[in-house]
DNA sequence: TAAGATTTGTTCGTATGTATC
DNA sequence: GGATACATACGAACAAATCTT
């Protein structure tokens, strides 16, 4: 048990919501198995609806249970999304204020790192998304409307990645990391000259970077990733960024 | 704002809570703020006593509020604490079958990153700490008690470097893995000779380590953790282990 | 210490909504 | 449509905790 020797007084709602972990837990239930319905849990409980109610809100903020109304419905254990897990951990770093330098300085280790394991075991149905992400935007924009999209679409191309890895936390990791940027509000002064050179070798570094996953060319993917993390870097700190403050939705 | 679009049937309770979050972000509140007591909500909201506390229930779960009772009581807001964060994420993985390897194929790049980066960086109290962990079993483990024991330090020594980085987002990742490490369940074989040399190396690893990092010695520091890290993964692979299936209580 | 005020915590009864058969 | 089984929501009353005087 990982259950902490807790003597905090704890309500009532947050004791049954933990028993019913417990429970959970030592059935080994899984995603669609049904849990006892309201009435039941009064009676095993020995409480009221309410706090039945209450306990079972609890799990549900959680990601942990699902309800639906109705004759043959009730309570049933739900697999937290990553979605759902991805914002309950953005509410923590909602009070971190982290700075893109902090992110950059875990997605220039961990990229790398991870093109270098997938090269050659992505499947032609992924890299076939991936070249489509890559070509998308054939020149630089010319709008702010036009980067913002060009913007989330090079994140979408992370996150893809991230995705087809066999490592769950290096996927969530990753994943939350471009959740993250892709949720910065840009505040940029609009430079004459927007550096074309190094918008080019950033669309190049994604093109090369998929060919050499498809032949399975690990070293090179990861040496591609280093030099895209690097520049990309020095693009976004070029601009003027802020993290938006501001809880993150299911 | 992040909010999604959403065309689903959300539960009272839920709108009531998502309004509240809207309010705290409109605001800007932070962490001791009050919100309105129960009965301002229900004349606000326009709703029963009930589905109030519900909604409470669902922001406490997340971490985002606390609720005191009696004469200045009430709900403020509440940072999320990294325990908590940790647990929610924990139930994410819960269902995800996390291996060794994939643990250290994140802990093997970004430890070493992280104790470059602090080196001469960290005050004489840390590195005291620091070295107290690193000295405290100077004889091999003897009984599984023991083992267990010394495996529950090196990983708090582990943590405890995490806890001094300014990164909050490279503290709060591998402070998780640390903690899924230490939540594991060990079944082993005993075996016969349970290299000592190789528990010594790792043991001299820590205490080099340190003084690396009290001289500032950024890249001593970095390879040191590496093959740390490297031989840690080992030892580990050596041994039978299994992550408990679990849910996280805060 | 004790009493009173304030605010959340819990219960019960009842009524309504919703999905299935 | 109607009956059934279930969650959803409301309101009134009382209990418990905690602060102030």
């Amino acid at each position: 048990m990982t259950d902490a020797p807790r003597a905090q007084k704890r309500s009532r709602p947050v004791q049954v919501a933990d028993q019913i972990k417990r429970w959970v837990v030592e059935r080994d239930l899984r995603k669609g198995d049904k849990l006892p319905n309201e009435a039941a849990m009064i009676a095993q409980f020995g409480v009221s609806k309410g706090t039945v109610r209450e306990a079972m809100r609890i799990l549900e903020a959680q990601g942990l249970i699902v309800t639906k109304t109705g004759p043959g419905g009730g309570s049933s254990v739900g697999e937290v999304s990553k979605d759902r897990a991805m914002s309950l951990l953005g509410n923590y770093f909602y009070f971190k204020d982290l700075s893109l330098s902090d992110i950059y300085q875990i997605r220039k280790v961990l990229e790398p790192e991870l093109v270098a394991t997938l090269a050659g075991k992505l499947d032609d149905e992924t890299l076939d998304e991936l070249r489509e992400m890559a070509h998308r935007h054939p020149e630089p924009a010319r709008t702010p409307e036009e980067e913002k999209q060009q913007h989330i679409t090079s994140l979408a191309f992370h996150a893809r990645i991230a995705d087809a890895a066999d490592n769950e936390l290096l996927d969530f990791v990753i994943s939350f990391m471009a959740r993250i940027l892709a949720d910065l509000t840009v505040y940029r002064r609009l430079y004459a000259a927007p550096n074309r050179a190094l918008w080019e070798r950033g669309r190049r570094h994604q093109i090369d970077l998929v060919e050499a996953l498809a032949r399975g060319d690990g070293q090179s993917a990861r040496d591609i990733m280093r030099s895209h993390m690097q520049e990309a870097e020095t693009m976004m700190n070029a601009q003027e960024m802020k993290i938006t403050r501001e809880f993150m939705a299911e």
